[in-house]
Order: C-alpha cells, then sequence, then structure tokens
RNA sequence: GCGGAUGUGGCGGAAUCGGUAGACGCCACGGACUUAAAAUCCGUUGGGCUGUAAGGCCCGUGCCGGUUCGAGUCCGGCCAUCCGCACCA
C-alpha cells in the first residue's frame, strides 16, 4: 500500500460543511441569476408546480424539485439561459383554519411558512432564480390577476348567473365541479350539497373546441393526461331538435331534446326528461304523486357505486308528443332519474334497441323495442333485441326515408331532413362547464367588482386596484369575514358614482395557479405579465408535477393561455411544451395492536417479529402507502439533508424507481445514495493526492488501461446525457455507478498516463454528477484544480469514437439459440464473421455434419446460422 | 361499462432500433480488516440439472397463441393490478 493510500483510508466526506460551504459561494455569486434576456442564447424555461406553503416541505416537494432541477442544471451546463423560478401557492383554506385555531391573521401564518419552507428549499441547493420569487397573495401579484379578471370579463370571458352549486358544508364554500369526487369535496371529503346562489363564472366552454382539438398538438405530454382531459371536456357531436306536444301545456308546446343517434329516431318508443325539467317542477305543482317522485329523485345518490345499482325509474306525465317524422304517431312523455338535467337539454328520446340504458326502462314498464339498426349477416325477419341493447355497426330499416342506409349517412339524412323542416339543428354538446369561481371566504383574491343598483355589476376602475383584503377581520363566526367588515362592502358605483356594494366573494384558489407561470417570465409592476419577458420564455419548455392536476390544474391553467392571449397578454395558447408528472414518495406503514399507527423510525424488525423499538411491543406490517401525516409515515427531508446531506437526498429519490413511478423510501436505498456519495469523493480525493492538474479534454496520447478509462468516461457521458433527455434519471445514475465501479479499479495508480487519463475521466465524472449532486460535484471539480464553476463548465459531449468500442462481442446462434461469443473488430464482414465462428467451439459440436441452410448476419450484432441435418 | 397504463430474480428496476434478458442498487450469504462490533474493503447471488474441474445443458420477462432465423420488445386473445371517467342521451 503507497502512503498515499494510507492517507486515503482516512479520507471522509463531511457533506453538511461541505454542502454549506459550496451554497454560500453559489448564493454569493448570484449563480443562478437569471438577468435580462440574452436574445443570441438558447432559451429553458424549467419550472415545478410551485408549492402550498403548508409549514414544511415534504419528501414529494425534494423529488419534484429535484427532478426539475437536473434539467435546469445539464441547461446551464449546456449553455442555455436558463429560468428557473420558484413561488408559492399562497391563497386558500388552510390559511383561515390555522387563523381560527390561533387568532392570527392568515397572511401571517402563510408568510411564516412561506420563510420556513424557503429555507428548507434553499438546503437543498436547487438551482432556483430566488429573484423572481412571489407568493399568489402578495398584493403585486392579485392585484394583476384582479385586473385579468375584469379585462376578461370586457371580453365577455366573466359572467354571473344564479345556479345550483355545489356546497361544501365543511369548508362553507363553492366547489367546482371538477373538485367534486364522487358526490364529495375533493379536499374536505364532504357531502356536497345543491344549493342556488349568485356566481361568477369563467366561460371555460367558449374554448371547449379550441381545449380539446389542441390536445392533438400536445405531443410531449404523457398520454393519459391527454386522453383525461379530452374525457373531460367530453363533446359529443347530434342533434338538437323539437317535439310538438300533442297538445299545449301551459307555456309548452313543445319539447327540445338532443341525441347523438338521431339515425335510430324511428325506434323511438318513450320521451323522458329530467326530474328537474321545468315541464316536470310545472306538472308537479298540480300533481303530488309526480311530486313525490321528483323529491325522490333528488334524493338518490351521488357516489359512482350507487349510480351503478341503481335502478332506472320513471313517471309517465300523460303527455304526449308527435313523431317528427310521422304526425299520426304518438309518444309518452316520461320523467325519468337518469335523465340529467345538466346535460344536453335534459331532456331525450329513447330507443330502447340500441341504448342499453333504454332499454332497462323499457322492459321494466313495457314499452315497445323496435330495432332500426340491422347487423350485417342478421336476418331482419328474425333479429330481435332480448336484454341487450345493439350497439353494433349495420344498416338501417324498419325506418322510413332512412332504410337501407349506415348508421353515418342515416345521421347525416336525419340531420338534414330535421333542418330542412325547421325543427333542429346539428349541436355540438361538451360535457365541461363553465368555471364557478366564486368563493364565500376570505382569504383569497378579491373579485374586482361593485353592484349598483342602476347600472348593475361594474368592473372596478383598473387605476383602483389592487382591492385589497382588509387586515382587521376575525374569524370567530362562521361565514365570509369579509360580508361581515363594517367597511369593505360599501363603495361607490365606477360608472355613475352612487352608492353602491362591493362583492365580497373572493376568487377560487385555482385561479392564481392558472398565470403565475405567466408571471415569472418578468415581474412587471405595471401589467400583469412582461411582454418581451413572455414572448421570449414562453412556453414552459418543462413542467413537471403531480399527476392529480392532470384535469384541473392543467385544463384551467390552458384556458387561463387563451384567456390572456385574447386580452393581450401573452402569445401562446398552450403554456406549456413538455409536461413531465412525477410519482409519488411513498413509505411503509405500521399499526400498533391497538389500531394506532406507528412512525416506521420507531420499528425494529429483526425476522419475523415487528415491534416498537422503546416499548418492544408488536406492531403489524400495513400497505405501502403515499407518506402523509395522518399515517405517520413521513421523513422529514430537514432530517435527512441534516443527517446524510441534501446532495443524497437527491440522488436517492431519483435512483430508486423511473420518475413517473412512485418510489418506495427506504433507509438501506439512502445509505446506499450515502455510500455513493462517500464512494466517488474519495475516488476524487485520491487523485488529488497524486495530481492537481485539471484534464478537461481527452488526452489524445492513451493506450492500455489509459485508453480504457477515457472510453469508459466518453461511454458514460453518452449514457448519461442520453437517459437525462428521456428523464430516465434511474438509468442516468446506474449509468454514474457503474464509471466509478470500473474507474475505482485504478485508485491510486502512480502511472503517468494514468493519473492523466484518469483525471480526465474524474473531470466528466464531476460534469455528470453535476445535476444530480451538485454540492459534492463543485466540490470534486475544485479538487482536480479547476477555478469557477462545474455547473458553468461546458457539458461533456461525448465523442462516439471512443464512446462506442472498437472491438464487440456479438453472441454465435445456431438456430436462434445462444451458443458462443465471437470477439470481432466493430465493423467485420459477414465473411470474416463466419469464418471466426467456424473455427469456434460450438461450431465443432453445433455444425458438425449439418447443412446450412441459412445464415442470418447483423453488422455488430448476432451471427446465426440456421442449419438442419 | 368505457378509456388509459402496468406486469421482468427475494425487492426497486435495466435492456434507447426485433439481436447476448436480469445493467445498477437493495437485501442475503461468504471472506479480509478488528480483541470484538460497526464502518470500510473484496467476492458470490434468476431457477434447475450435470461435471473433479474448466465448463456444459435445460427452463425462464403474467397466461395462451401467432409473425420471425431470432420476441421482454411486434400482432391477436385472455388474466391480474393500478389510474381516470361513468345513467353524458
Amino acid at each position: 500500500m503507497t502512503d498515499n493510500n494510507k492517507i486515503a483510508e482516512n479520507i471522509k466526506y463531511d457533506a453538511i460543511k461541505t454542502e454549506q460551504k459550496q451554497r454560500k459561494i453559489w448564493d454569493d455569486s448570484k449563480l443562478f441569476f437569471t438577468g435580462d434576456i440574452k436574445k443570441d442564447t438558447k432559451k429553458s424555461y424549467v419550472l415545478e408546480m410551485f408549492p402550498y406553503p403548508s409549514g414544511r416541505i415534504h419528501m414529494g416537494h425534494v423529488r419534484n424539485y429535484a427532478l426539475g432541477d437536473v434539467i435546469a442544471r445539464k441547461n446551464h451546463a449546456q449553455g442555455y439561459q436558463v429560468l428557473h423560478p420558484m413561488g408559492w401557492d399562497a391563497f386558500g383554506l388552510p390559511a383561515e383554519n390555522a387563523a381560527m385555531e390561533r387568532g392570527e391573521h392568515p397572511g401571517k401564518w402563510t408568510y411564516e411558512n412561506i420563510n420556513v419552507m424557503k429555507e428548507q428549499l434553499k438546503l437543498l441547493g436547487f438551482s432556483i432564480d430566488w429573484s423572481r420569487e412571489f407568493a399568489t397573495c402578495d398584493q403585486t401579484y392579485y392585484k394583476h390577476q384582479q385586473r385579468l379578471f375584469i379585462e376578461m370579463f370586457e371580453k365577455g370571458l366573466v359572467y354571473r348567473k344564479m345556479s345550483k352549486v355545489n356546497w361544501d358544508p365543511v369548508e362553507n364554500t363553492v366547489l367546482a365541479n371538477e373538485q367534486v369526487v364522487d358526490g364529495r369535496g375533493w379536499r374536505s371529503g364532504a357531502l356536497v350539497e345543491q344549493r342556488e346562489l349568485n356566481q361568477w363564472f369563467f366561460k371555460t366552454t367558449y374554448f371547449a373546441d379550441d381545449l380539446i382539438d389542441a390536445l392533438e398538438g400536445l405531443n410531449e405530454w404523457p398520454e393519459r393526461v391527454i386522453s383525461q382531459q379530452f374525457n373531460w371536456i367530453g363533446r359529443s357531436e347530434g342533434l338538437k331538435f323539437k317535439f310538438d306536444l300533442t297538445h299545449k301545456f301551459g307555456d309548452f308546446n313543445g319539447l327540445e331534446v338532443y341525441t347523438t343517434r338521431p339515425d335510430t329516431l324511428f325506434g323511438a318508443s318513450f320521451v323522458a326528461i329530467a326530474a328537474d325539467h321545468p315541464i316536470a317542477k310545472e306538472l308537479a305543482k298540480n300533481n303530488a304523486d309526480l311530486e313525490a317522485f321528483i323529491n325522490d329523485c333528488k334524493q338518490s345518490a351521488v357516489t359512482a357505486e350507487a349510480l351503478d345499482t341503481q335502478e332506472k325509474k320513471g313517471f309517465n306525465t300523460g303527455l304526449k308528443v308527435k313523431h317528427p317524422f310521422d304526425d299520426t304517431w304518438e309518444i309518452d312523455i316520461w320523467v325519468a332519474n337518469f335523465v340529467l338535467m345538466e346535460y344536453g337539454t335534459g331532456a331525450i328520446f329513447g330507443c330502447p334497441a340500441h341504448d342499453q340504458r333504454d332499454l332497462d326502462f323499457a322492459r321494466k314498464y313495457g314499452l315497445k323495442v323496435t330495432p332500426v339498426i340491422l347487423p350485417k349477416d342478421a336476418d331482419a325477419n328474425t333479429f330481435a333485441v332480448e336484454n341487450e341493447a345493439y350497439s353494433g355497426d349495420g344498416s338501417i330499416y324498419n325506418s322510413d326515408f332512412l332504410n337501407g342506409l349506415s348508421i353515418d349517412a342515416g345521421k347525416r339524412a336525419a340531420i338534414d331532413k330535421m333542418v330542412s323542416l325547421g325543427r333542429g339543428e346539428a349541436t355540438k354538446v361538451f360535457r365541461l362547464r363553465d368555471w364557478g369561481v366564486s368563493r364565500q371566504r376570505y382569504w383569497g383574491c378579491p373579485i374586482p367588482m361593485v353592484h349598483c343598483d342602476t347600472c348593475g355589476a361594474v368592473p372596478e376602475k383598473i387605476e383602483n386596484l389592487p382591492i385589497a383584503l382588509p387586515e382587521d377581520v376575525t374569524f370567530d363566526k362562521p361565514g365570509n369575514p369579509l360580508d361581515r367588515h363594517p367597511t369593505f362592502k360599501h363603495t361607490k358605483c365606477p360608472k355613475c358614482g352612487s352608492d353602491a356594494r362591493r362583492e365580497t366573494d373572493t376568487l377560487d384558489t385555482f385561479v392564481d395557479s392558472s398565470w403565475y407561470w405567466a408571471r415569472f417570465c418578468g415581474l412587471n409592476p405595471d401589467a400583469p405579465t412582461d411582454l418581451e419577458g413572455v414572448n421570449h420564455w414562453l412556453p414552459v419548455d418543462h413542467y413537471i408535477g403531480g399527476i392529480e392536476h392532470a384535469v384541473l390544474h392543467l385544463l384551467y391553467a390552458r384556458f387561463f393561455a387563451r384567456a390572456m392571449k385574447l386580452t393581450g397578454h401573452v402569445n401562446v395558447s398552450e403554456p406549456f411544451k413538455h409536461l413531465f408528472t412525477q410519482g409519488m414518495v411513498t413509505h411503509a406503514t405500521f399499526k400498533s395492536e391497538d389500531g394506532k399507527w406507528v412512525n416506521p423510525a420507531d420499528v425494529t424488525i429483526d425476522g419475523k417479529n415487528i415491534f416498537e423499538t422503546a416499548t418492544k411491543k408488536p406492531v403489524i406490517m400495513g400497505a405501502v402507502e403515499k407518506m402523509s401525516k395522518s399515517k405517520k409515515n413521513t421523513i422529514d427531508p430537514e432530517y435527512i439533508v441534516s443527517t446524510y446531506g441534501a446532495d443524497v437526498a437527491r440522488l436517492f429519490v431519483l435512483s430508486d424507481s423511473p420518475p413517473e413511478r412512485d418510489v418506495e423510501w427506504s433507509q438501506a436505498g439512502v445509505e446506499g445514495a450515502s455510500r455513493f456519495v462517500n464512494r466517488v469523493y474519495a475516488l476524487f480525493a485520491k487523485h488529488a493526492l497524486q495530481s492537481k492538474t485539471p484534464v478537461n479534454e481527452t488526452p489524445n496520447d492513451a493506450d492500455g488501461d489509459a485508453l480504457a478509462i477515457i472510453k469508459a468516461a466518453h461511454k458514460a457521458a453518452l449514457n448519461v446525457t442520453n437517459a437525462i433527455d428521456r428523464f430516465a434519471f434511474n438509468a442516468a445514475i446506474a449509468n454514474m455507478y457503474e464509471l466509478l465501479n470500473f474507474l475505482r479499479n485504478f485508485d491510486g495508480k502512480d502511472d503517468v498516463k494514468i493519473i492523466n487519463a484518469r483525471g480526465f475521466a474524474l473531470s466528466v465524472f464531476a460534469r455528470l454528477l453535476q445535476p444530480f449532486t451538485p454540492h459534492l460535484a463543485e466540490e470534486v471539480w475544485s479538487l482536480l484544480g479547476n477555478d469557477g464553476f462545474c455547473v458553468k463548465a461546458p457539458w461533456f459531449e461525448a465523442d462516439l469514437k471512443y464512446a462506442i468500442d472498437d472491438e464487440v462481442v456479438i453472441p454465435l446462434q445456431i438456430n436462434g439459440k445462444k451458443r458462443d461469443e465471437l470477439k470481432v473488430p466493430k465493423g467485420s464482414e459477414q465473411d470474416y464473421v463466419l469464418e471466426l465462428a467456424n473455427s469456434s467451439k460450438a461450431a465443432d459440436i453445433y455444425l458438425n455434419g449439418k447443412t446450412i441452410r441459412k445464415v442470418i448476419f447483423v453488422k455488430d450484432r448476432i451471427l446465426n446460422i440456421v442449419v438442419s441435418d
């Protein structure tokens, strides 16, 4: 053992101290300050979904921001000008709850949390430009949001109406449709009630067609997000037309219905309306039985499972309509529990033969079932529908002028006829509704509108913005503190100057996060966006966050991009070019025998015995689940950072699983990452004992081991770069482990050429490490004798001359089974390889006495000889 | 019910273009160092059969089938798990 090695044995990497030192240097030199736009430099806008300031950061944040940081840092090294900002999604209910509990102002709680979390994020060494930080509860942010609201109002994208709303009785506020999951509030989990309230709406449906069409262009989005949005917007194309009532009823002489199957009109056997359809309501006034039925419908279940099993029920109103294509044909109108007022026109015609739901209904009430679509190869005289509706392809029959047509042609013909009769028109219907944004809460962006008895709802003047939240509020009573505030409500009409009432509802907090990506492009004090900034930086090149926002946030942000384009604040209609949705951080869960959750850190696993370390009481292992406080299976990132260092925390959350999948937190995995960091440091430190001269370019006089080292470095650079580009960070890290393992074979070797080659390989290695373990990378970068920052050193581009081996081992297959390996110079031709194969051991055994029928040769890949006896 | 994704050793996973399945890590086991342990370092590690040994053979990527000289990868059909939507007319 050389002296150097003896010294090296004692080399210990002090991650905690080194990381503090490095971060201070980065801060002092404003390393990640974006600065003014550099027009002649490639740009990269990397954005992770900004956090809600709940108190402390959790592992999910670490993974989210570590992912983005890899891309941002690699782009830095590649010479891009990078925009990598951070802010706070800071309005919302938890702050009000905290205010109630502590008697503090929600703003105080929020800003305190922001301070704590910002310090925690800084500990992790992310390459964030903190100079662009803002919180959505900053007046300097929501002021502009109020302006956007007013301008959208002026463009007709905002309106107010009385509407049935989803009322969350726990949060005491309204929820958007998207925020109701299985009939429950998405956050509170409370059963949602229906209430009638006057609400502000964003006209998301105005862009419905474009929101769905443009999905096709989002080819860097995950397929499942695209399909979720597609289903959510839910466009259907069909026919809206009017039935005539046989007898006028009150003010009603007709009934409008919507159908996607106008081709089956001659199979109609009933018409059904929703329980809250105006005709049903009117009828119920003089019909107690119907009233009872309607009330019954209203109370029916809201959950998915219940809907599934719920029986179809109807009430025959006694009213009838005439068939639109045959005056003499009369059809009963039923009120049915499965017809929704919110979709289409709230009324349908039922064709039981070709719709399962209609068939169930018809069978229950003994209604006629007339097939009008004849499957190919079926006999018109014998084809019948029993208990399964036929929804497949076929040709139309039993249908007068539609007979013989295909389904598509029949649809067109029926629509054309309906149009020529003046009874209807082709119509698109969307599942997507307009976005109700009024919330009866304090801690949100005030809606900048004024209600005047003469002028109606009038927007506040832009120069009066922000409409600021008053500070002197209390949370001791239920309801909205703004509404009961002594002065906030009282104002003058911006139009006529007379006494008026200020709107006291605030905006849904999803509004706040719908445009922050645009604000980051430049903190213009005078307008929502900086035009030069948005024109340069948008769209976001990489947007990274959780899959739980697949519909809500991402749909709203796409809507806002369109609205802001219309109002002249951005030039894109799609905000995010590449979307990446990362998996969760999970951890084992444990429960004590009395059913209480036990923190995994307090559990000892000794063979089959699992017990609480302190008390020795047995515990039961539960499922691996998303880290959550309630299940006590969280790991505090700050604890990991202070024990193992930020690099280890970052490395682990990226190394164990592909980023789009869940990663399971494990102590052993963390220790593995920590070993890696220490070994890497030791490798560099030992080298530094022998040389302090940086070798940043490929040495050209190497041979033997030195050449092998150089090749390994180039190969690693090629593989790691490719892996990062396809977001396979776990594979990138595996490649770095391989490089480490290889280079360790040459630890301490004192041959000059080896030292030189190793110095070069380490220079490459440091640069590959930089996006993943930046503190370590910068430290070892200077150990190699470099001035300046590793992150500023050019990203190492592999030379294929070195990265690709000049000798390859290819399999020799006989009849498709591998029988031997052949070492051949790269690019060897078939003749040469075949000759080599003939002299191999395998040839003796498998080729002797056989007839060669075919030879398959793929250069540098494989030789396969097909033989027979 | 509809739509989407996934399925590979004891575990997490790799295999980028149809061409050596199991890289890399974890766990486990053996060894070195140590009074001892931890740490560290060096090895072994898909299953089975066979051989004194070097080695050889068979099986193997959820299941069944197909295309191909060759399939984890492509095609058809199942099964399982997860996610989303769901009386949407």
